[in-house]
DNA sequence: GTCTATAAAGGGATAGAC
DNA sequence: GTCTATCCCTTTATAGAC
């Protein structure tokens, strides 16, 4: 998490406005189009010519926004997996009752699959390569964080009898992320349908299963 | 794994062959090794001289086996993909009883899960990418073919009343693929459960939901 | 803040010797 | 069937002009 403060920065020359159009905007405009050609063609397979290209500046002009072009996934990344914590944590801390709980994180879950479609392709397709790069180990971490807290929740539904006991947490919760994350894919194929609608139907068959009643 | 060991070695002439060792076998084995890397690294990522220096032999010898890199990663990725169709299309040919097929379904598809660990890491991890090649449209067309078998399976239970008919079949699918193949990482990251064991516990969860009964 | 120009490295692939 | 040697291309990144 960490990644998301050391960011290239150092360069921030007392910047700091406070209204208008300024570095920030530009940073964050050009941040927004590499997440999409990186979410696109991979990170790998990406170039820093398109991504400059899209942002109408040529190559060697990103380097005075970014330090890199790891750098640039890097603030992607650390950025989205932060908020989506951040969130997670809330969810959890507000002290619902165990089915509420799971039923607000999957709905948070649904809710930043558009939100972030970018950066959540981005980090279905290509953190398995970047976690074998030192400065993305935060990626493996902050996924096994992020475990806990969902299982977490499970343990609690398991102890308190509401579910079932007879399949480990930590296995459902590989369900549970993989079948939601599978889903980015069917909503940018076109899928009208609303995340909410989607969160609905997930939560109908996670929680009840396919069996007719 | 063990042919890491080999490195560069180059001097290997041993050839060590039992009688029987042929051309076939040695592609083979090349191609296993390229799969193997393939999926740790990524189809982009991984080089060819890291693929030859793995198989014992210089990059330029590679092309005396196969006509490019993309034509490996197509060999590995449509003899996968084949077998699993037909496994699939026999399962479903057999006839049984709706609940039956789904549940031999996934049974099948756990199994293929260990069996194809490294096909299916690259299925997962790189088709987003090649099927924007040309060469790789079938990809998608085979991935669309799947999943009209499998949501085919989900429509004939709700005709027949066995499963629920407030869930898109279709979306049904997408969960499903996505539970399942998430589990590759699982199953890699140390998990020493059967897949059997795995595959049952997925079909419960499917099935009845996760609410204690 | 962007451009011109280019360095430095690594990639896939080929030709021909053995 | 493998090696030697190498070509040609693309990539990330840098230096300094404007």
């Amino acid at each position: 998490m960490s990644a998301a403060s050391t960011t290239s920065g150092a360069r921030g020359r007392g910047r700091g406005g406070a209204a208008g159009t300024n570095v920030s905007d530009r940073r964050a405009e050009i941040l927004a189009i590499a997440a999409e050609i990186f979410a696109r063609k991979g990170y790998v397979n990406a170039t820093v010519r398109e991504i400059a290209d899209a942002s109408g500046i040529l190559a060697g002009s990103l380097y005075h926004h970014f330090e890199s072009k790891e750098a640039m996934v890097d603030e992607i990344l650390s950025t989205f997996l932060t908020k989506l914590v951040g969130r997670y944590e809330a969810v959890i801390a507000a002290g619902d009752d165990v089915e509420t709980t799971l039923r607000t994180l999957v709905h948070v879950q649904f809710e930043g699959l558009i939100e972030n479609r970018a950066a959540i392709t981005l980090a279905n397709n290509d953190s398995y390569y970047l976690q074998q790069i030192p400065r993305f180990a935060y990626l493996q971490e902050t996924g096994a964080h992020i475990a806990e807290l969902w299982s977490g929740v499970l343990r609690r539904g398991v102890d308190e009898g509401v579910f079932r006991s007879d399949v480990d947490p930590d296995l459902v919760w590989v369900f549970i992320k993989g079948a939601i994350w599978a889903t980015v894919q069917y909503l940018s194929d076109g899928g009208p349908t609303a995340s909410q609608t989607i969160a609905d139907s997930y939560l109908a068959v996670l929680l009840d299963g396919v069996e007719a009643p």
